[in-house]
DNA sequence: ATGAAAGCGCTAACAA
DNA sequence: TTGTTAGCGCTTTCAT
């Protein structure tokens, strides 16, 4: 294999095989059935491509036919049991429509998550998924200006197919587990059940706190406002908001709802700081599953969303000529505590 | 904003301000001040492309430049915290160099980490990480051939610059740990240390068994073959293992290190079958850390291998004009039974 | 202070 | 069965 300075192109194939530019081409991308090339002199030039250790420019094949082979997704973070699941599943859709997946992360800032569409767009990529959307209707602009097909995640949003988690259902399993499982005292306050975590604005937390109201209204005890704990997504707002709790009550509340696994992190936090035992009277659960937080020291009901499903009906979607601009709902599943739980990359470690 | 069926591009932006395509590129890019473009136009052009929802094609700056903007990453599986936390540091960093990231995952399949590379070369990225590389030697020579800049993080390779976590000496800190903790019966089979998960091939693992090794060595207690069990990354695997090692001694054994979080799932995944206190003779540490893992049932002493710091090094390394091939440490942390650590995203949620 | 024109590497329409 | 040619949208030299 020689290398000299500069990349091998198809014109130094065709030069070397005595063959045009386009028998080239055709050739290497696979098209030349139809334009009726030997077989020979595919092999031939096969093999000194092979040799000059030729790679096709996709920049300059993007530019001609208008698209560039890949799919773009946005998600809130990287380091999240949830989204990287997603990532994954995500890729793993994307290769088997031979598409390169590119994956950005907003941290949940809405204009970082604007220009990440924005940059997507100028590559060129077939498609846009958006999971946990914080602007939807912003995205849904720049794409339509674009011309770019997109689809929400996790999220909804008005201007496109949207497939999300059944929050509302997943709540209200979760919440009717907790209220069964809880132990009451004589401390009216410490009694209830209380739901920690997530932005009382977004789609997601909005339904979770109607099925955990719907559930427990239905039961006799509709929450008060003070039971509904809404202190965003970062553990360290939890970790205060659950110590602010227990002072309140002058313990451990008898049910906790956590919403989300960063919002778990927090409320461990503080219990760390407590002695052993401090949780007995408490029953746990959270929205999200992670096979480490299921088998703490205390047993913990955990909600798993299928992120897989998620995706998957997301490609199905878009595979569509015409997607309709729905919102689609996957149901999730309420883990027993200490469950594991493998996924479906379960073998790759 | 009129939205026709062809996106705008710098020739419409310039009939549109009656200047030429190449004032319209110079303004819209920022190189118009060498080019002595009156401020007045440069206004002008930029309102008209607002108005017009231009945005660049990155394939055609990209094609003409021979430079797409982007930065490659391959990491084995984003479903892992540690290497999901890589992407996310490697991602802020391209940022702040105004890359694009572009992450794949090879599932640590050597033929789809080729496939990838070849991809990302395809791509004209500007440089390519390779995290836990399982065949650094075929990579470096598609870069060669590609004249790729690239470099390897976690597990080294000869042919490219290197940043790797210190194992040896992360392995030596928990062995230590472990040994000092170990509660000995009279069961001279149970009472040793063992060590499950990993590779037995890759370097990070067997610089670890060095570790691990050296420290029962010098503590006059050379391991034998069987109290090393490299079983893989997969969590079943490490699950069966465990069963498997537990009823060949009758017990659990008295210290387990664990290689990884994925094997320590597999543990974990035996331990739930377990009768409560079946693990209180046990003392365990796992290699890599995981909020939730540090707060089961009992305590797990676990290395925490710094990501961010690696991939920084890497970028430093990068940043240079000619990067040696040479093999960087970064040294991990021990973190003590029961520690929160939140990383320095965990604002973000 | 600005325009004209060439060309990045590829594919597709049209010729032969 | 294969070659010629135009052009994708941009940047960059060279003119003016």
């Amino acid at each position: 294999m020689t290398t000299p300075g500069r990349k091998a192109t198809i014109f130094d194939i065709a030069k070397l095989a005595e063959a045009s530019p386009s028998t080239v081409s055709a050739a290497l991308s696979g098209s030349w059935k139809e334009r009726r090339i030997s077989e020979r002199k595919v092999e031939l030039i096969r093999r000194i491509a092979e040799e000059q250790g030729y790679s096709i420019n996709m920049q300059a094949r993007g530019l001609r036919q208008a698209r560039s082979g890949m799919v773009g997704m946005v998600i809130p973070v990287h380091d999240n049991r949830y989204f990287s699941s997603m990532s994954q599943s995500f890729e793993s859709f994307a290769r088997e429509r031979g598409l390169v997946p590119v994956i950005a992360s907003s941290m949940r800032d809405p204009v970082e998550e604007r220009r990440i569409v924005q940059t997507l767009i100028s590559y060129a990529v077939e498609y846009i998924f958006v999971a946990g959307a914080t602007d939807p209707v912003a995205i849904t602009e720049l794409c339509t200006a674009a011309n770019m097909r997109h689809i929400f995640v996790d999220l909804p949003g008005p201007g496109a197919p949207s497939v999300i988690s059944d929050n509302y259902l997943g709540a209200r399993m979760l919440t009717q587990t907790l209220l069964d499982g809880m132990k009451r005292g004589n401390n009216p306050q410490r009694d209830r059940l209380y739901f920690i975590g997530g932005v009382a604005g977004d789609h997601a937390t909005s339904r979770r706190i109607e099925g955990f109201r719907d559930v427990l209204t239905e039961a006799g005890l509709p929450p008060a406002p003070d039971q509904i704990i809404a202190c965003g997504y970062p553990p360290r707002r939890a970790m205060q908001e659950t110590a602010a709790l227990q002072s309140r009550l002058g313990a451990l509340p008898a049910g906790l709802f956590v919403n989300s696994l960063t919002a778990f992190e927090g409320v461990l936090g503080h219990f760390v700081t407590l002695p052993p035992g401090s949780f007995d009277a408490t029953v746990i659960g959270c929205y999200d599953y992670d096979p480490f937080a299921a088998y703490l020291q205390f047993p913990v009901h955990m909600v798993r969303q299928d992120s897989h499903g998620l995706i998957e009906e997301a490609y199905r979607l878009i595979d569509r000529p015409h997607p309709e601009t729905a919102v689609r709902e996957v149901e999730p599943t309420l883990l027993p505590p200490r469950t594991i739980w493998a996924g479906p990359f379960g073998e790759h470690g």
